[in-house]
DNA sequence: CATGAATGAGTATTCATTCAT
DNA sequence: GATGAATGAATACTCATTCAT
């Protein structure tokens, strides 16, 4: 038995240029790698060494700027959150009625999320409340946009943009997942669809339920 | 338990002795256990002595009946389909135009997911075509129920029931989930809602917009 | 990438008669192995397999008798301790005055830790107050037989048998390491020094002292 | 930090420029650190990174003057050792029979040693000859102080200072680990014991033994 | 059939060591 | 020389699965 050396460490294969990329880069590229493989495989099939390949660091490095596996994962989606709720927010800042706030919601919320092909599977794989492959803390973040909806509704409903029954949680939800279900789909059947379509989608099947001047069937 | 009616359980085309009649309980009994199990702690945080222990078996018996973990899942979603389908299509036996077939899609479903609270977890858990943490081979089941949704729509479109430009495989996955939200709603503010409630809440959120009479906003 | 089989599992090479052990006896094997190797390589050396390997069971069949690695030392000092002090206390039963008590602890320790090479190891290796490298609850345990030796010193200090001055806390800790330091000495040169010439080494080196005008016992 | 004269440093031989002060200052820092954090939390709890905190340098200077970790408690206790072995020396210097210089012997070690609380505690955690978890090579360099033990209880043996029987090499490591018992009892019990009391403690424990009859000193 | 003790492959995380700057 | 970000080898522990009883 060797006594002494403890580690061989001749780290072969250094990657000279990926040891100059400032922190703030490395961070990116792990956080993109994360992204992708947490889409491609889910979270618990995963490997720390998988995100450090695609990272194209080693996977000691992922520890110098996530805490562990999961804080990836959550800041990955603190990151998400916080960029959808600029977009959405930004795109409606000059909107009127609860009506045309939540087209723009709408549409702001395709527009990116639809751009994003990984953060649209990894936003499907945890928008939901009862989840639990997924560290139990990442709900949390997304309540934040489903609030947003909430309120919109609620306004539209007392303003008599939407129809009076309608349960605001639930029908938020509804929007929200459906959104979500448009930019998988969107993602898959990647032809077609573009643009300006996007909010003609979710118009059509959402919107006119809400509006109050619909008949009922 | 919920009090499901006591279902098939070992492959059919065998007179039920005694013995057999012993081991279609114990199937059952495994299959609630893990189907509670599941829908509590999730697939992976769900251990296979979890699911012995509520199912009163040894861990080893389990594999009597599964061929693995995965097994147990595959089973359980077979089977709620094939009752969901069933359940379904009965209510849609004489049922007219798309529009009304799809309103009593959506009320059977309702009643019937809406009944089962671990069900309902189980299928909003695994409802989703990318999701990685689960097998895969899961998805396909309800495949089969988006199917009658994506026919009955196109049916509506076709027949004029429902609006042209509805993307038929997109409105059957946005109604799908929000029948899915819906039941986990229900179970989460067990209060209010019940029985004809059901429709009433899909109806308002959906079909409206489907309407091809509704005016475009 | 194979998606099903999450475990090949292929269990070769099943030593059967491992197997009909009772609990008890894989217990012992187990606990005996870990004296061994501890004792031989100290505990940051000594690696689970290396334990399981010695004791000859797999290494996940130590976590079904200990809770962890720190477990195993821990149940090694408790029985060990446990074993000692009886046996000292037994010794001791129908002994007089501190100075027969004195020396029959002695000879009592020396013979039951002399004739276990390991665990005379692993005590010296332990007994520290300080010692930062083993898990801190371990050293509490021998505290006990301190305790014992103190007791006796200070009734031999108050009922005239040991010299007024004495510290009965230090010259406690001065036997203890010096019986230890006496059973690594003769497990290392374990040629002459037997039996009944136990005592009178801690005898001709302690309670006479070296100096030459002290009459021997 | 204990007021210890500032000691040797860099390979002699050399001119100390300026350079090289800062050099020695540097190798000082670090093995100061490295005492406190060594005794303070014991070798493995010990990381790189403390040491180099406690020394105000970065991790990897630490390498510049050391070969790896070990060779830092080895540095560390050749240093230790060569001190005391001076110290005690110079103490026996002009002593005349065995049994002054063994008084001198013990008074020296618990002056110098009693001195650096930390330097008592390393000694306390490695003074071990089978002790695993720290470098093997460390106990040889004690082997020295033990050395001068024993030629002193030989000679006093076959001088007729001390009693026949007794075997120098058990009696040297006996009296040595009760040096540091003793040690460790005054730095712990920081209160009382001071200065020329030390002498007296280890002559009435271990010189003149329990025994009340024994005249004392 | 049923059991549950035993198995051992698989993985997140740490930290001594290196080397580009 | 000094730095400290990057490296990657190494290991305790879990748990699905098996099989002797």
């Amino acid at each position: 038995m060797p006594p002494l050396p403890r580690r061989l460490a001749l780290p072969a294969g250094r990657r000279p240029s990926v040891r100059q990329q400032h922190s703030a880069l490395k961070f990116r590229n792990i956080l993109d790698a994360a992204k992708k493989i947490f889409a491609t495989k889910g979270f618990h099939e995963a490997k720390i060494t998988d995100i450090a390949r695609e990272a194209n660091v080693a996977s000691g490095t992922i520890y110098l700027y996530f805490k562990n596996k999961d804080d990836i994962l959550i800041k990955l989606f603190e990151e998400a959150v916080a960029e959808i709720t600029a977009a959405v927010q930004a795109a409606m800042a000059d909107a009127g009625d609860a009506s045309e706030r939540l087209n723009l919601f709408c549409a702001s919320y395709l527009e990116h999320v639809g751009a994003d092909k990984y953060l649209a599977e990894l936003i499907y794989m945890e928008m939901d409340p009862i989840k639990k492959f997924v560290p139990r803390y990442c709900e949390r973040h997304f309540q934040k946009l489903i609030a947003i909806l909430v309120a919109i509704i609620e306004d539209g409903v007392a303003s008599g943009y939407f129809r009076k029954g309608v349960v605001p949680s639930l029908s938020a939800r509804m929007i929200f997942c459906s959104l979500n279900e448009t930019c998988i789909y969107l993602h898959t059947c990647s032809s077609g669809l573009q643009g300006a379509k996007l909010e003609t989608f979710i118009d059509s099947a959402f919107f006119l339920g809400l509006n109050p001047d619909t008949p009922v069937a």
